[in-house]
DNA sequence: CGTTTGCTTGAATTCTGTCAAAGCAGGTGG
DNA sequence: CCACCTGCTTTGACAGAATTCAAGCAAACG
C-alpha cells in the first residue's frame, strides 16, 4: 500500500523510517470504480489525489454540455481541482475514474501540517510542482504552434498507452479538437503510411 | 531596491530581517534596454529573473523563423527557462526586454543555496510555483476551448494594460494567432459595439 | 436482441492562415 | 522642418483546415 506513492517521493528526496511514518498516517487510501467521482462540479476539492494505480481524468463542461478534458492521472500521477482546494472555493470541474483505480488520498490540513512538519515533504511539493510546471509550459507551446497532426504524434510518443486505454473523442477533447477531425487525421496518417 | 521583489516575498511569507539580508546578498540587481537580451537561445539559462519595473517577455522560434511568445512579464512577474535552468541544458527559448526594465537576478547557485538555507524562501517558491500552475492550466484551458474572440478579450480583462504596453502582433503570437486574424477579429467586435 | 457507445464518413459552412499590397504612424538623418 | 524609412496594422483575395450536422456502422453491454 502507498508503494507507489513513496517511490515517487523517492525520486526527489529522502526519508526516513519516522518521517515516512509520519507522511502514512497522513494518507487515506480509497478505490474508485469506473465512472466514479472523486470531485463535481460545485463541491469544493478537499483532497489532492495520488494514483497508485489506475486512470482518472479532470474535466470541464463547456456552455454546450461538451466535456473538455483537462488532464488524464495514470498511475503514478497527482490530480486534484488546486484552485478550489488552496482557496476553498466551490470547483468548476469533475474528476472521475476512467477505469477501476486505486488512489491515495491527501486532505488539505493533512497536507498543510505535512508541508509544516517534515521539510523534506516541502522540498518534494516544491519539486512536483516545478515539474509540472515545465511540462504544462510546454503542453501549452505545442498547443499553439503545432499542427493538430503534429499534437497527436507528440501525444502519442509522451504517452504511448494511452490509445489503449482511452477512447479516442477523449484524446480529441484533450487535445482541443472535435472527435470527427481526430478520426479524419488518423485516417490521413495512415493512408500516407501505406502509400510509402 | 528590491522593493518590489521582498513585496511579492511578503505576500506569502514574513521574514526576519536577518533572513531578508542573507536573502538580499544572494540577489543581483540589473538593468536592462529595450531588445536587450537576457537570455538567447543555445545558451544555458544562469538566471531566474524577477521583474522590479518594466516588461520582458520569453519566446521560441519555430522551424519558419516566426516568433511565438510564451509569457509576458511585467513588473512583480518572475521569468526563465526554468527547463534549461534547473537541467542545465541549452535553452531553446529567448528572453529580451520589451521596455527599458530593471531586474533582479537569481543564480542558480544562489537559488539553490536560498531554498535550503531559508525555510520560508522554499515555502514562498513553492506557493509562488503553486500558483503559476494553477494560472498556467487556466491559460490552458481558455487556449483549447475559447474562440478567438473569447481568448482575446479574456487576455484583455486580465491584463488591461497590456493592448498599450505592447504591440498587437505580440499579442497575437501569445494568443496563437497570426496578426491579421487579431485584427480582423479586432474589427469585428468594434463594428458590433457601435450598430447596437 | 435491442440499446448504447464510440468511430467513421460526407457535405456544407465557418474560420483561419497565407500572400501580397497599401496605409499609417513615429523616428531619424539630412 | 521635411522627406524618408521602418515597424506595425489593416485589407483583400484565395486556399486550406476545422467545425457542424447528419447518417451509418461495428463492437460492447445488459
Amino acid at each position: 500500500m502507498y508503494d507507489r506513492f513513496f517511490e515517487k517521493l523517492a525520486e526527489k528526496v529522502t526519508l526516513t523510517e519516522a518521517e515516512k511514518d509520519l507522511v502514512r498516517s497522513f494518507l487515506q487510501p480509497k478505490k474508485l470504480r469506473r465512472k466514479q467521482y472523486l470531485l463535481q462540479e460545485g463541491d469544493v476539492s478537499k483532497n489532492v489525489a495520488f494514483v497508485e494505480n489506475g486512470m482518472l481524468r479532470s474535466y470541464a463542461v463547456d456552455e454546450k454540455g461538451v466535456d473538455r478534458i483537462i488532464q488524464f492521472a495514470p498511475e503514478g500521477w497527482f490530480v486534484s481541482d488546486l484552485y478550489s482546494h488552496i482557496t476553498g472555493e466551490p470547483s468548476g470541474l469533475n474528476i472521475d475514474a476512467l477505469e477501476d483505480s486505486e488512489i491515495v488520498l491527501m486532505s488539505r490540513d493533512a497536507r498543510d501540517e505535512l508541508l509544516q512538519r517534515v521539510p523534506a515533504f516541502l522540498k518534494f511539493s516544491f519539486e512536483q510542482m516545478q515539474s509540472a510546471y515545465v511540462a504544462l509550459q510546454c503542453r501549452l507551446y505545442d498547443l499553439n504552434n503545432l499542427s493538430t497532426e503534429e499534437k497527436y504524434t507528440k501525444l502519442l510518443r509522451t504517452y504511448p498507452d494511452i490509445v489503449q486505454r482511452v477512447p479516442q473523442h477523449m484524446i480529441a477533447s484533450y487535445l482541443g479538437l472535435t472527435p470527427e477531425t481526430l478520426s479524419r487525421v488518423r485516417k490521413g496518417m495512415a493512408g500516407r503510411k501505406e502509400s510509402e
